[in-house]
DNA sequence: CTGAAAGCGCTTACAG
DNA sequence: CTGAAAGCGCTTACAG
């Protein structure tokens, strides 16, 4: 009962044909644009249906000029902030008929640059990129002629024509550290995830990320001066052993702190890890703090305390922010969106 | 200094033209395809550098049929297991020059529909997917013409023509209950992340995808008689606050299990979380092994103990698979990767 | 409401 | 080694 027309697969002409229609017409009853009878839209259908016809997006998209796609360039899929943000973005631009293209950089500059190029000749309607430099931004400001939207998650650029939709780190930090000294810490220590490091290292590099930036800062302008001489600070890498032995430097210190902010999962991980193995209680010898509220943290014994930032918000503000812009390319804004201070277990009133 | 063709992106033909050399042989240059003299190579890249040239890849990809382009439709994006597999599936997709559009689906098999029609419509050249069913496939079998090649990761289904990569699930579970008795424990529970249930039930549901089916199988076939009664055994909805619930109902039966086995990340962190709650202490009260070593089980205190898969391994060979398909369409190959058990400080010996 | 024609930006044979 | 022509599968004006 079939049509088959040869072996390929069915395209508009052969629906048209069947339908005793022009290309244009069916095109129209299957798009859902223009005009057509009720009637010659049920025999375009039916044809469509018998060959099972299935529009190509690509000749559609590249007629229309939209290819109903966004890129995301994200640092590492693996961590559990992106791929909460990844999921929420999926949610959103699948909501408005949008599909996604994901690319992962481990923060690598020249990846960055890699992957922006092939999304943009992959035609992306619009691009949302975790910048992993604050400076090195030449790629993301169109290269090419007509620009493509964008928007940048989870850190801002040093340059005021990008849009972003971000977390008030600073805020966070300082909020967290104020709480610790409230409830009596004077030393306090800070372990800072920092891409742009090998191992880790006591002194803030020269060029990091806006998040590394806001969160060092947030919490050194609250840190009583007692903490302020960087001996319980230390900048690692993103990953949970490199963690652990940064900790390890600040737990071992002659005077060492009564409590830790870690800015980020793999921070958290690596300090608790650390504490274990020095035999510390964490809760009662030691109070930690954490960015984000990784589905672990609250099931830890004691449960950690976390600054929970508003994960699928960013996201799905994100695509928000880019499908307008997408409308309107004149259309500017941002976001600075609020963090909530967790308080749990981990953290002890001295 | 710029030709700037008014105002929209240099194509194809203003390179051309700036070159002074015809389409097809700026095409020549740029793809990297045919033969070109270096004299003239170099004056058509020349001209595209000028010109700021970015290849619209719709275009080629329209032309040449092919989109250089990978569907994978996954359960959930936010569980490691996915996203780590996903960021193996990215990285060796993009060595091959293959881009990711990835879709979710929280294994309903109503979104896995229309990801894969969607997919199929952008043309991908392959697909990857974690069916939500083991037997509602029809969708996968290509209801169009020529096929696109399609590789299950994860999860088989139930037909022998659609190849797979995945773990040997029944034997780890089965492996890691013998372990457990080897080690004294004869009462041993069972949490089973099953997302076709709406909380949690105590009986296997009828349809249960492969993962399900197989863990549960190889556990019960190891089981001591004493556990099989079904009192210590719950298949709950993939979260944490259902698996709790559910734990907490297996912990307060009367004899209660002295050792548990959770089948994913979600159910470990529920068992934990229970044993938290009722004061039982994970280790010596408590024995627990886990599927899938997630960031945080090496940390917690007690470590937990975990069933390790090649999670990586399992992402890219399903990658370099769909590749050969691709280049092959008949040719066939499934895998079954060993799961390996690693013991932690969240197991005791009785 | 429907159709004939042109064209999106490339690549693919086919000549030369 | 290079070019002229055709065509991938759609949509977009423009007529009627």
């Amino acid at each position: 009962m079939e049509h088959p027309p040869n072996d390929r697969a069915a395209t508009l002409v052969d629906v048209a044909k069947l339908a005793k229609v022009s290309r244009a017409t069916a095109a129209r009853a299957l798009g859902g644009y223009g005009l057509v009878t009720d009637a010659t839209r049920e025999r375009v259908l039916a044809a469509a249906n018998e060959l099972n016809y299935r529009v190509n997006e690509l000749a559609r998209s590249m007629r229309s000029g939209r290819s109903l796609t966004i890129g995301v360039v994200v640092a590492d899929i693996a961590n559990s902030f992106f791929n909460t943000a990844i999921r929420a973005i999926i949610e959103t631009a699948s909501g408005a008929g949008y599909q996604i293209l994901v690319l992962n950089t481990d923060d690598d500059i020249e990846r960055e640059r890699g992957a922006v190029r092939v999304l943009t000749e992959k035609r992306v309607d619009g691009l949302i990129v975790v910048p992993a430099s604050r400076t090195d931004i030449a790629h993301l400001k169109g290269g090419g002629d007509p620009e493509v939207p964008l928007v940048l998650l989870d850190r801002y650029v040093d340059t005021d024509d990008i849009d972003y939709v971000i977390s008030d780190d600073f805020a966070a930090a300082q909020g967290a550290i104020q709480e610790l000294e409230r409830l009596g810490h004077t030393k306090i220590g800070l372990l800072v995830a920092t891409a742009q490091v090998r191992e880790y290292i006591p002194a803030l590099p020269d060029a990091v990320v806006s998040t590394v930036h806001e969160r060092y800062c947030g919490a050194l302008e609250a840190m009583p001066h007692s903490s302020r001489n960087g001996a319980w600070v230390r900048f690692s890498r993103g990953n949970v052993d490199t963690a652990s032995q940064a900790a390890l430097e600040i737990l071992q210190e002659e005077y060492r702190p009564t409590a830790i902010l870690a800015t980020n999962e793999e921070m958290a991980l690596g300090v608790v890890q650390a504490a274990n193995n020095l035999g510390i209680a964490i809760g009662s010898d030691l109070s930690i703090i954490a960015f984000d509220d990784a589905p672990w943290a609250r099931v830890f014994n004691p449960p950690i305390s976390v600054i929970r930032r508003p994960v699928e918000a960013l996201g799905s503000m994100a695509v928000r922010l880019l499908l307008r812009k997408m409308e309107d390319s004149t259309f500017r804004e941002s976001f600075k969106l609020k963090a909530e201070l967790v308080m749990r277990g981990s953290v002890r009133q001295l």
